[in-house]
DNA sequence: TTGTAAGCGTTATCAA
DNA sequence: TTGATAACGCTTACAA
């Protein structure tokens, strides 16, 4: 069968205990102990057996990342960044998805997680969601990304402010009926539909401009949904001169329902979105970009403290991650009438 | 500390070796006795060690899928497929990246394989990458997905029928001058870039007309490659009517060089895709479809017939699955002059 | 600095 | 159908 290693042990003449210490890097082992041991363990093409280390060590070296959606901008940029982090870490990376949208019967993720890794990442899933609330409940090392949570470790970006400045920027631009396209407003507290609803709110309020509420229109995350919500504002009697959507995937549907309409973004309605998503140079629209990639290098950065650290959640309070107003063509002054 | 099987064994009047047998569902146990066993584990809320488990049996239950991009449309969409598979099949998707693109040095993944999952996918993998052959060295059972290799099981498109697809869909115009905007001809055997180079050249043969190397621009399979590609083609003093990309991504890149020369696709040169990338709709690109979650999903599910059978590698020599010619607006009839 | 040996929590063989 | 019990291959007190 495979190299063990007592194979090891008997061939560098010590005992399985000093070949244990000497292929860790623990203290207290000679240097030429050591030196010697993971020659022959070079030689003998030995790798330890994880299930063996685990076992006895009561450590799995590996953490799950949990997140709604595999394909998906957002998701897989944050999951990239997690990746890069992980890997140099040593670290196995198990990836467990909780879409339910396709129909497919998915067994929540909390019991997958027990015994079988040391921490876990969640990305971007409701502050209100039970499955949420489950993985939690399981009280281990857990870093969260795209919500908050009192008492867990989170990584984001200020969402009232990214939707602050993608309004004022139409504000400031001389627009007074100004659309939102974005998630339900009944979304739960604490997730980025909430803040950026309530950012949008705030400038409009500040600058004087009452939100009609049949300038809002409501949809999935997705170029679908925004599809769909820019539509049904295009079929207003009296449309807005600008929309501010709450995504750049909804921002692009929006684009084709303009498209659609013989409308053209920027000439005739202005629009701005929120992600930085790297098809809105492309289409040339302006967005409020943020760091994605470095959503989840952070995030799994502050899992790794935790699990070096004393296992118990260090919720240090982190700032969220700056944003970025990157004004593109799809956005203009409103043409005096 | 946690409740092992003992406990179980214990509360439940039967010695562990009966809970295994129950709980994993084995023949030979007493209906009555499984139910009992079932009941005292769910109430005591007992769950199996994973690492105890691999030790002892000497499977690990879980399969590694390498990459080289997470964040790159196709991979995130063929790793979604993939997922949604294993999770219902109950296995542990440890993802590795292989990039080296972003300067990090990265780990050859084969020694982080051994011993410690059953089986390996591999996305889109240079058959004349080391670190592919590294990992068919390792003898587990392989489901290669984009990639052909002799003897080991994979799932692919027919490469050349697509490029075949989209460069007819060209003639078929009227098109004469014809460019390609493609990775480097120089590309292994077995790759997709190899056979969309030979399929296009095939069809260009067929329909008698000969392909002028000038017309052929290669660069990165990105965005910013087919930008730089398509400029290059631009700036030529006999540009094509036409041009064929062998990817979407790749074809983005070319609409916006020709945006920036103040030139339309489809009004003055028709340009054709292959993925059927989400944004190729958005941007009315027209493309060759590839499905590609199939992919990821008949490459896990092939994988998974190794692992429940003998454990070797049957290369049942599956066909290629089916793409598909959608047109849009970025092609047209040559115009007669 | 090194060795001894007792776990870690299962699975699987063999006998009953 | 069930039970004893020997692996599985490592880690880690504790001793030396």
């Amino acid at each position: 069968m495979a190299i063990t290693i007592r194979d090891v042990a008997r061939a560098a003449g010590v005992s399985t205990a000093t070949v244990s210490r000497a292929l860790r890097d623990l203290p207290n082992v000679d240097d030429q102990t050591r030196l010697r041991v993971q020659q022959v363990a070079a030689e003998l093409d030995y790798v330890i057996s994880p299930s063996a280390s685990r076992l006895a060590s009561g450590r799995t070296g590996s953490v799950a990342v949990i997140t709604p959606y595999i394909a998906r901008w957002f998701f897989s940029t944050v999951l990239s960044g997690v990746e890069s982090v992980l890997q140099s870490a040593g670290i196995d990376l198990l990836l467990m998805s909780v879409s339910n949208s396709s129909g497919q019967l998915r067994l929540p993720p909390a019991p997958r997680l027990r015994r079988r890794v040391d921490g876990v990442l969640v990305i971007a899933i409701p502050a209100d969601d039970p499955q949420l609330h489950e993985v939690l409940a399981l009280g281990m090392p857990t870093s969260l990304i795209g919500v908050t949570f009192e008492g867990v470790p989170s990584v984001t970006i200020d969402d009232v402010q990214a939707a602050r400045t993608a309004a004022r920027h139409l504000v400031n631009l001389g627009h007074h009926r100004i659309g939102l396209i974005g998630g339900a407003p009944g979304a739960a507290p604490f997730t980025a539909e909430y803040d950026r609803h309530r950012g949008f709110l705030e400038v409009m309020d500040e600058a004087g401009l009452q939100f009609d509420p049949i300038l809002g229109s409501y949809g999935h995350f997705t170029v679908a949904g925004g599809e769909q919500a820019m539509t049904d504002l295009l079929t207003l009697p009296a449309r807005p001169t600008a929309v501010f959507a709450m995504s750049d995937e909804m921002a692009f549907g929006a684009m084709r329902a303009m498209r659609s309409h013989g409308l053209q973004p920027g000439r005739d309605i202005s629009l701005v979105g929120i992600d930085g998503h790297e098809i809105s140079e492309l289409l040339d629209l302006t967005t409020v970009a943020q760091p994605v990639q470095d959503l989840g290098r952070i995030a799994a950065e502050a899992l790794l403290a935790q699990l070096h650290g004393s296992g118990e959640r260090t919720d240090e309070s982190t700032r969220p991650l700056p944003t970025q107003l990157i004004v593109r063509g799809s956005t203009a002054p409103l043409a005096r009438p």
